[in-house]
DNA sequence: TCTTGACACCTAGTTACACAATGCCTAGAA
DNA sequence: TTCTAGGCATTGTGTAACTAGGTGTCAAGA
């Protein structure tokens, strides 16, 4: 997958996945590459900075668990402006990339 | 139309409208904002340095044209490189938007 | 005549953002 | 013990679109 492709739809990824049940990073990442059927295979550099700017824009929040004695994950959810800002932003996705095909077909 | 949403993508809008055939960047905005029904409505400032590029990485080749006593237009056209570029851009774009379609469904 | 708006091109600076590189720590397997 | 994977995080960088200007031609109308 090329670079700059994801340019400007990586939260409406992030948003779609986190929509299905609470989610850490790592895992955020592999269901992502699993979605895609690989397509997706996101560095963590990418996906942290991400999420911290969706849960400081309110779309997701977050706690931590702990998984085992010492270690702790950040688990991430979809807060009620997130699940109306996925419908917003899948909608936008779709015109998006409607007129993409009408010009490029 | 988003801002970041067509990161990555204007290169194969430019390749689209200019492969349908010879057109100055004045043209190539009208004409995409035709094709995509308005959605894209790109200013100038967008358009120019990015031909530029397109013409640096030789995928697309102009000429200056006059057009009344003084008055001179930038004519573009694809070269064959552009017409690779064009197949192979129209193909990431599909598979993008396809696993687009599949995380988010 | 003067202005307005369409036509036509150009560029410097800013900003957003994905990504690469790197580091730290834990836990379980080899 | 050492290695590998899991998990979280930060910093720096490059790309590229956009903002906000600028130059100039030309026709129509006030």
């Amino acid at each position: 997958m090329k670079g700059e492709a994801l340019k400007g739809h990586l939260d409406l990824l992030l948003l779609a996945v986190v929509r299905e049940g609470p989610l850490h990073g790592y895992a955020i990442i592999e269901e992502l590459r699993r979605r895609s059927g690989g397509a997706f295979d996101l560095p963590e550099g990418t996906i942290y900075p991400a999420l911290h700017r969706l849960e400081r824009s309110k779309l997701l929040r977050s706690r931590w668990q702990s998984v085992g004695p010492r270690r702790r994950r950040r688990v991430y959810r979809l807060t009620r402006h997130g699940e109306a800002a996925f419908e917003e932003e899948k909608d936008q996705w779709r015109s998006f990339s409607g007129a993409m095909e009408t010009v490029v077909a």
